[in-house]
DNA sequence: AATGAATGAGTGTTCATTCAT
DNA sequence: CATGAATGAACACTCATTCAT
C-alpha cells in the first residue's frame, strides 16, 4: 500500500484492515508508522538484492551472448506489479527518507549498475575504448528498460501506450551489440 | 514543494509561507489543495509541452546529425532541478491523480516518444528494418538519459554516484549510431 | 509506582515488568487497574493504621515528656521514602478516588489528629484554656512536621533545601512547650 | 482542570469545551498538552509569586505584631479553592515535571520560607538562640496552616472534619509567641 | 483582496483489557 | 495459574478549510 499510495497517503487503518488485524496490532510489532514503512521498504528491497547483487560471473562470455541476457532480466519484472510499485515508491519517497535512498543507492542501484559495467568491461571481444565510462555504458544498456518499466508503472491506471518490454529488450540488445562491436568489426574488416 | 515532498506530505502552511502569503490567501485563488496541485502540475507540465511537442522537422536530416541533437536535449535539463522534480512528482502521484497521468501521457510522454520515433523513421540513411518498432526505438534513444535524470533526482539528497549526463549523451549517441547504421554500413562495405 | 507517578501516569505494563510478571497476570488477581490501585492504596495505608491508631495511653504524662515523643514519631518516617510517597499519592488522588479519601480521613488522618488532641487534653500540667480547640492544637503540633515531610516528598527529585526533620522536631517541641506552658509558668511565677 | 484531575487525567477535549473553543484551537496557542500544562502551572504560580515574594519589610516590627500577620496570610487563601488545587497539583505532579518542581521550589516555597525566617530573625525582641535554624522556625510558623490547607484540599469532596483556619491562625500565633518569647520574658522577669 | 483565528474531521498512537493456549 | 498476542476505545495532535474582519 505504501508503494501504491505513498507514505503519507497510506492510512494505518487501511493497512490493518488489509492485514486482517486491528490498528493496535500494528503497534505491537512496529514503533511508528515510519518504522513500519522502513521495514516494508527494506524488506521489499531485500528481495531485489539477491537479483541485483548476482555474481557477475554467470554473465561472463562474449558480449553477443551476455548482453541479451542482461537486458532480458528486466523482461520478467514488469509482470509482477510489485516491483514497479517499489521502484515508484523509492523515487517518490527518496527525498523524505534519505536513509532509504542511501540503502537503495548502495545496495540496489549501484550494484546493478556496477555489475553490468563489470560484465561489459570483462567482455573480451569488445574493443577497449578507454574514453568510455563503463558506468555510463550501464545506463545505455538498461536505461531503455528502466524507462519502459517506469512508463508502465506510471500510466498503469490509464489507457495508453504500453511498451512491449520483451520486444524492446531484444531490439535494444541487438542495436547495442551493433554499436559496441562496431569499430571492432570494422577493424577486422 | 509538491514536486519535492509529494502531494500529501506538502502542507499548505509551508506553501503559504514560501509564497509569503497567509494560508487563507491560497483559498482566494484555489478551491482546494488538490485544485492548487493540479494547477501547479499543469503549469509545470505546460512549460515542458512546448519543447516536447516541438515540430520534428528541425530534427530531420542524416541520423548521424540528428541523433546527437535528440539526446543532447536532455543535457541541459538536469541543470534545472525543477524538471527532475516534476518528473519525479508525476511518477509519484500518477496513481493518485489519473487525470494528471492522462495529461502527462497524452501531452508530454507520447509526443516526445513519437517525435523521436518519427525523426528516426524519416531518417534516410537508416536501413529500414520493418521488424523494428519505432516507438521502442525511442525508448532505446532516450531511455538512458531518462534513467540518468531520475537517478540524479532520486539520489539528489545523498552523497552518491552522479552520472555525467553530457558524457552519457555523447557516448550513447555514438553507440546508437553504430548500432542503427550497422547493417547499412556493412551493406555498403 | 502509583505513589511515584500517580494513578493515570502509571502504566500497567511497567507495573508488570517491575513485578516480573506478564501484563496478563495482573488481571488474574485484579479486575481492573482501579481495583489494583485501591488494593495497593489500602494496603499501604493499612500499614500506617497501626501506628496512627496507637492507643494514646502510652503517651500520657507531663506535657514536657509527651510532646517531644509525639513529634519525634515523624522523625523516622522520612527515612523510608515509601511513606512520603503514599501521603503524596493520597493528596494527589483524593479528588479522583473519594472513597480512598474517606478511608484515609477516617482511619488515618482523624485518628492521628484526635490522638494528639487527646494526649494534650489529658496532660495535667496544661492550663486549661477552654477557648483552645484541641484538634487545632494537633495541627499546631504536627503541622510543621507534615509540611517538612511533604517538602521532602515534593522536592525529592531536585536539588534543593532539605529540612532536617530531627532538628525540626526537637526545636518545634521546645517552642510548643514554651507556648503551651506559658501562662501556666507565668502563673507559677 | 489540571489542578483538579491531574495532568494525565485531564482530557484536552474537556479543556476545550470548558474554554468554549474547539480542540484544535488549543493547538493554535500551545504546542502540546504538556506545553499547555506548563503555561498554566507557571501562570497559576506567577499569581502566587507576588504574595510569596513580598518584601519582608512590611512585616518588620515586634514579633507580637508580626507573627499574627504572617500566619493570617493563610487565612484568606483556603476560601479560593484555586490555591488549594494548585498546591495539590504541584505536590502531585512534581515527580513527573521536575522543572516545575524546581520553579516552585525556587520561586514559591523557598522565598516564602526565607521571608518568614528573615522576619523572625530581624525581630528585635526575640532572644537570639543561635542553635535555632531560622528556616526550621519558618516550618514551625506556617506548617500548621499549610497542613490545614492541605487537609481541606484533600478531603474537600467528602464530608469530614474541616479545620477552622482562622481560629487556627490566631491560636497558633499565640502559642508560638509564648514559646518564642519564653526565655526572653523569663529573663526580663 | 487578504488575513489569521478558529475549526473539526481525520489520523497516529497509547494502553487497559481480553482470551486462547 | 500464567502468558503474551491481539484488541479497540480513547486520546493527542494535524492540517485542510472556513469566514468574519
Amino acid at each position: 500500500m505504501f508503494a501504491e499510495k505513498g507514505f503519507a497517503a497510506t492510512r494505518l487503518e487501511d493497512v490493518a484492515r488489509r492485514a486482517d488485524v486491528s490498528k493496535g496490532t500494528i503497534y505491537v510489532y512496529f514503533e511508528t508508522k515510519e518504522a513500519l514503512f522502513r521495514a516494508v521498504a527494506r524488506e521489499a528491497l531485500g528481495k531485489r538484492l539477491s537479483r541485483a547483487g548476482d555474481p557477475g560471473t554467470q554473465f561472463d562470455g562474449p558480449l553477443s551472448e551476455v548482453l541479451p541476457r542482461l537486458v532480458s532480466r528486466f523482461v520478467g519484472i514488469p509482470a509482477e506489479t510489485r516491483a514497479q510499485a517499489i521502484v515508484r515508491m523509492v523515487i517518490a519517497e527518496a527525498h523524505n527518507f534519505p536513509d532509504l535512498a542511501r540503502i537503495w543507492h548502495d545496495e540496489v542501484a549501484m550494484p546493478l549498475i556496477d555489475q553490468i559495467a563489470g560484465v561489459i568491461e570483462r567482455s573480451q571481444d569488445l574493443d577497449d575504448d578507454p574514453s568510455r565510462d563503463p558506468r555510463l555504458l550501464a545506463f545505455s544498456v538498461i536505461g531503455p528498460l528502466v524507462m519502459a518499466l517506469l512508463h508502465r508503472a506510471t500510466f498503469n491506471a490509464i489507457d495508453g501506450f504500453v511498451p512491449d518490454v520483451e520486444a524492446l529488450a531484444a531490439q535494444h540488445a541487438q542495436i547495442l551489440l551493433g554499436g559496441l562491436l562496431d569499430k571492432h568489426k570494422r577493424k577486422n574488416n
